[in-house]
RNA sequence: GCCCCCAUCGUCUAGUGGCCCAGGACGCGGCCCUCUCAAGGCCGAAACACGAGUUCGAACCUCGUUGGGGGCACCA
């Protein structure tokens, strides 16, 4: 058992741009844990400032994707809250607020600089080799004049007045101290010219506003981590504990996932979108569990999770740092190890759109009974299809050839075939076992093995060289059926026998 | 180029100075089980990036090198 932290509140705060993928999950994923393992809060916040590149689908697909993994939420925009609105669209003037906050206390200074000269003034900075940053030109300018700018409408922004000398220390949970020169920190914008604030400011005041009291966040802000505490520091409130968690790379471990790969790996049914795993046949039990343990382990053996097990376990202690490659082979480990793990009901219930989706009429009974003998063969859930659509089949579609038997002649497995189609039909199809003793005593008075014996019979009911146990599949399939796609089988054969020997 | 972070089997990782000539998992190879395919069981190959230091003792601490990753927008 862990030390227990005392109630944190927690959130996710994506943004709205592109699709939700596994990195988020994870982050959402840790965020949630701590909050249900110390009765906290977990809050969803989304960051969609920007108008230019928001996309409507997204929000759509980010709430699915939550959802879908069994990531609720206590506040957000959807469900409310004492802290809303819990859409930093809908905040804009508490930012700009805090701005002119920091501008009075002489933390912060409106720019007057055109985007135009501050690219201009990036490339000379590039070309002569130096570390790109604002030269601070309107960093001299005096309140009074700037104000008087910004009544007369010049356009503007808002930026940060980090301190020129001396260095920042912060702590990141897992790097601990982190000390760098506050010359190399940027003057960065925290409004822009259309009034509207960068994530810079507005995360650090919803972060304060809403009692955020832990930041576990990507990785990918560590750089500027300092800026945030910079700011924090300006306004004097108390820190939110941060912890930056690792980034995810693609499976060779080079480097991020780009669009062109994630098309490719499609391809190959994988995805690192969460939104696409469920229609790939995944369990969102698998998902948790794998991204769980990439970047937190529990310790030095234990590999199953469920949720309930991960919220009990999960500590901030045992995070990773490194940077951590995308393993679908282990991917496909764990929903293999889940799906053994569903009840049989379940099973069934999961597996049924997968054959609705192939255009199969399915029997709930039916598929009960199937979902024991097909659990252990099943990776993704859509394999059941293949494994076992010949139950639902009217029709089994298959090469003749296939039902001659291993090492035997064509006319050698047209007579095994005939005695099995007399001794089944002289069968009770209740019991497995009598099936079972009666066939293997035939393969043995025919002096052949059960193997050959069932393979010619396999191929006559599943259309199929792989299949679930043959004899509990004829059980399942029941006498009447699987007599008639013996009789096929008997017709198909005896054609192959006949070229053979014209 | 500048800033920051990271570094144990191919991959995810355990390991917080002696329990480690390094443990688990996936994958890989072999064997067993077996009506096919799986599942399961057993066995095996496989790693402390390199170099200095500190210490009686280093995978664990320090420094450097190398490699990898992230960031350097009026994006988040």
């Amino acid at each position: 058992m862990v030390d227990r932290l005392p109630p944190v509140r927690v959130r996710f705060a994506p943004s709205p741009t592109g699709r939700t993928h596994l990195g988020s999950g994870r982050t959402a994923l840790y965020n949630y844990l701590l909050a249900r393992q110390t009765g906290g809060q977990f809050l969803l916040r989304i960051e969609d400032t920007d108008q230019k590149r928001y996309v409507p689908e997204a929000e759509q697909e980010l709430i699915e994707s939550l959802n879908w993994l069994g990531l609720q939420w206590d506040e957000g925009p959807d469900v409310g809250g004492p802290y809303g609105p819990y859409r930093q669209s809908e905040r804009k003037e508490i930012y700009l607020e805090y701005a002119k906050q920091l501008v009075e206390k002489d933390k912060a200074y409106y720019c007057f600089c055109t985007p135009e000269r501050l690219a201009r003034l990036r490339e000379q900075q590039m070309h002569n080799k130096q570390p790109t940053m604002y030269d601070g030109l309107c960093r001299q300018l005096t309140l009074e004049d700037a104000l008087r700018r910004v009544r007369q409408g010049e356009p503007h922004v808002i930026r940060f007045k980090t301190p020129k000398e001396g260095s920042i220390t912060v702590r990141d949970y897992l790097r601990g101290e982190i000390t760098v020169e506050n010359r190399t920190i940027d003057d960065y914008i925290l409004v822009k010219s259309d009034g509207w604030a960068l994530y810079h400011l507005a995360a650090m005041v919803d972060d304060q506003l809403m009692r955020i009291t832990h930041v576990l966040r990507s990785s990918e802000w560590l750089s500027t981590f300092p800026l945030h505490a910079h700011i924090i520091r300006a306004f004097g409130w108390q820190e939110p504990l941060f912890v930056h968690l690792s980034v995810f790379l693609k499976p060779s471990g080079k480097g991020k996932m780009s669009k062109r790969e994630s098309a490719q790996l499609l391809q190959d049914g994988y995805s690192i979108f969460i939104k696409d795993l469920e229609q790939l046949g995944y369990l969102p039990e698998a998902v948790v569990n794998w991204i769980a343990l990439m970047g937190w382990s529990y310790d030095d053996k234990t590999e199953f999770f469920t949720m309930q097990d991960l919220i009990e376990k999960f500590s901030l202690d045992h995070l990773n740092p490194s940077p951590a490659a995308i393993n679908f082979t282990k991917f496909d480990h764990f929903n293999g190890l889940h799906i053994r793990h569903l009840a049989i009901e379940d099973l069934a219930k999961r597996v049924k759109p997968f054959f609705v989706k192939a255009g199969l009429k399915v029997e709930d009974q039916k598929l009960i009974q199937i979902a024991p003998i097909i659990q252990e063969r099943l990776v993704t859930l859509d394999d059941a299809v293949e494994m076992a659509g010949f139950f639902f089949r009217e029709e089994l579609e298959y090469e003749p050839s296939l039902l001659i038997g291993k090492n035997m002649s064509a006319t050698q497995s047209l007579k095994a075939l005939q005695e099995c189609e007399r001794l089944l039909s002289s069968l009770d199809f209740t019991e497995k076992e009598t099936i079972e003793t009666a066939l293997r005593s035939l393969a043995e008075h025919m002096g052949l093995k059960a193997g050959q014996l069932f393979g010619i019979l396999r191929i006559a009911v599943t259309g199929q060289s792989v299949s679930p146990p043959l004899i509990e599949s004829m059980v399942i399939l029941g006498k009447a059926t699987v007599m008639e796609r013996v009789q096929i089988a008997l017709k198909r054969l005896a054609e192959v026998v006949q070229e053979s020997s014209a």
